[in-house]
DNA sequence: ATAAATTAGTTGCATACGCAACCTTTATTA
DNA sequence: TAATAAAGGTTGCGTATGCAACTAATTTAT
């Protein structure tokens, strides 16, 4: 059996966002923006960066689901007054608004996805999910490095 | 815990890409050529409907990616003499020639997402997987069912 | 204190993908 | 058989996302 994980789980990702972009339409936001919103809502200034370190994205996909979050009225951002540099995210009241119905289409979403296992299984889902999240970020991270050294050596 | 299962399974995705992306650069191709570049070699001279099909995918997707195979020599697209509107699809020698290293980064992203997992969690896992794609599959069928009916509905 | 390195964030570019509209060809049906 | 529907594919558009290069501000090192 070639694949298996992989195309499952590529397969898996690519029907929530279907699912999502049609439950979010009425809000005029994207699968793209939930994560963040959700992150918003329960640390309201939180800064960009802390954002995208708890997200892991990269920080450019972070600067325009915020644009977006915050052209659609959500969210606003304010400098940092200890960092000219950095920004923090803060709700509005629209988007405290949409709280409990966002909260429920991520909690139909995992019931759709879990519908039909026991609550044991439920669990061991998310433990297996939990790992595999894991290792393929310690592998990615590690492949950086990895680069950052070869061109390093390839200098000498 | 809100989005759970979603958050997760999307961080997996996302990541699963760009292993996937460093591993294939040297072949031309990214990570979404591989499952149709599985396919063909498994099953030479299928035709894009089906691949579509088994894919889960738009078939713009496939017309997309199997353009890019195409292009890149893994692949050649014939008319299907019984069906002037049909393609069938054939693996070039350039294909059948990358296939051990193909299979070879597939083995290596399952070992390295189940990696700490013993044989039993790697099959439930799997079975787990296997079980919330056809949730979210059945899902997002039905929706389109909804719409269309809907649609006639607003007709009379 | 000043130069060099790091950090927060943005933007251009390339890839991927779904949906809707469209074109051709084949199948249905009246 | 002629009109209509359906099927196989393609293309335009909008969204999402990573990487690399960049700007501006802050730290670190000399």
């Amino acid at each position: 059996m070639i694949q298996s994980f992989g195309r499952q789980i590529s397969t898996i990702y690519q029907n929530i966002t279907i699912h999502l972009d049609v439950q979010l339409k009425p809000y005029q936001i994207g699968t793209a923006q939930v994560s963040f919103l959700v992150a918003i809502l329960q640390h309201d200034g939180i800064n960009q960066e802390t954002l995208t370190a708890n997200s892991h994205v990269d920080k450019s996909t972070t600067t325009r689901s915020i644009a977006k979050l915050e052209k659609a009225g959500y969210i606003t951002r304010k400098k940092d007054p200890n960092d000219n540099r950095a920004y923090k995210i803060y709700i509005t009241k629209k988007g405290r608004n949409i709280e409990p119905k966002l909260y429920n289409i991520l909690k139909q979403l995992n019931e759709i996805l879990s519908e039909g296992l026991t609550q044991t299984e439920k669990s061991e889902f998310e433990q297996l999910l939990e790992k595999t999240e894991q290792n393929i970020l310690s592998q990615n991270k590690k492949n950086k490095g990895v680069t950052a050294r070869l061109d390093l050596a390839g200098r000498s």
